[in-house]
DNA sequence: ATAATTGCAAAGCGTTTGCACCCTG
DNA sequence: CAGGGTGCAAACGCTTTGCAATTAT
């Protein structure tokens, strides 16, 4: 079982009125520990290979469960594929590594007044936004 | 058939190395009249409702290959489902309001400094990026 | 106790592909 | 006329769902 369990982990779950499953404690606890973020199928897969017992169909639906809470993030940057990732609470965006797949929380937005005026050129009251930023991590560059 | 169609279309199919098929240009037309994103499927059954004869794998090889060429834009603001879109060639972002789902590009991206910074924040080097950004539209402001 | 949650397997759905026929260049 | 393109239907892969058994509260 996990080592990385964090008690804030719990406290979601209950703010979000889930009950805190051994299933669910298992998704929270593998998606704490995955810098990269992951599609539902690996995470089962993963669960499975570490001898867990938690059908796919339980992934899904707490996955599902968890983003519908704002828990974790979904990127669909594959379409016809989504990835999940377990999120701060605020706003953010992701920056993605292209080499290694890593991703890095953008703590700051820092983007509103370029949103709002972009927006009212067209005419438009921008009330939500989503930014994906693509890079090469440090490694990487050396790599390449 | 349609009355909208571009000469500019045929110029962006040749310069992709595509054939100019029947089916492609009706592709193409429909794209080029719609300002919404639209699926594939979605844009099949228009077709075959306007009486054309084209097959669905047809108009997905062809927003497939389309794409590849830079001639369209996937969106993928639904998981598990692409929407098309004729886009401008040139970098740009859509905005796009949650009241019609009308998408306007934003032309001017000025976003490269903010970027940039961002990205050296974490030390990595940006190389791509997208944003998405939902608004309100005038229209749809007044009907609210 | 009892309502939520799980697991399995089957169903759903969007998308892709194999293959024979057709058409563009 | 040769090779790309098309249509159909079957195959695919991810996701969802029905239902009986299980479990958290």
């Amino acid at each position: 079982m996990s080592t990385t369990r964090q008690p804030r982990l719990l406290e979601r779950l209950e703010a979000a009125g889930l009950r805190a499953t051994r299933q669910r404690l298992l998704v929270l606890d593998e998606l704490a520990r995955e810098p990269h973020d992951v599609t539902a199928q690996e995470l089962h897969r993963r669960l499975r290979a570490n001898g867990e017992r938690i059908g796919l169909a339980t992934v899904y639906r707490t996955l599902g469960a968890l983003a519908d809470h704002g828990i974790v993030d979904t990127l669909a940057h594959a379409p016809a594929e989504a990835c999940y990732r377990l999120c701060g609470e605020g706003h953010h965006h992701h920056l993605v590594c292209s080499g290694c797949h890593r991703v890095v929380e953008l703590a700051e937005c820092g983007l509103d007044d370029w949103l709002a005026a972009a927006a009212a050129r067209e005419d438009f009251v921008a009330t939500a936004h989503r930014v994906e930023v693509t890079g090469l991590c440090a490694s990487c560059r050396r790599a390449a």
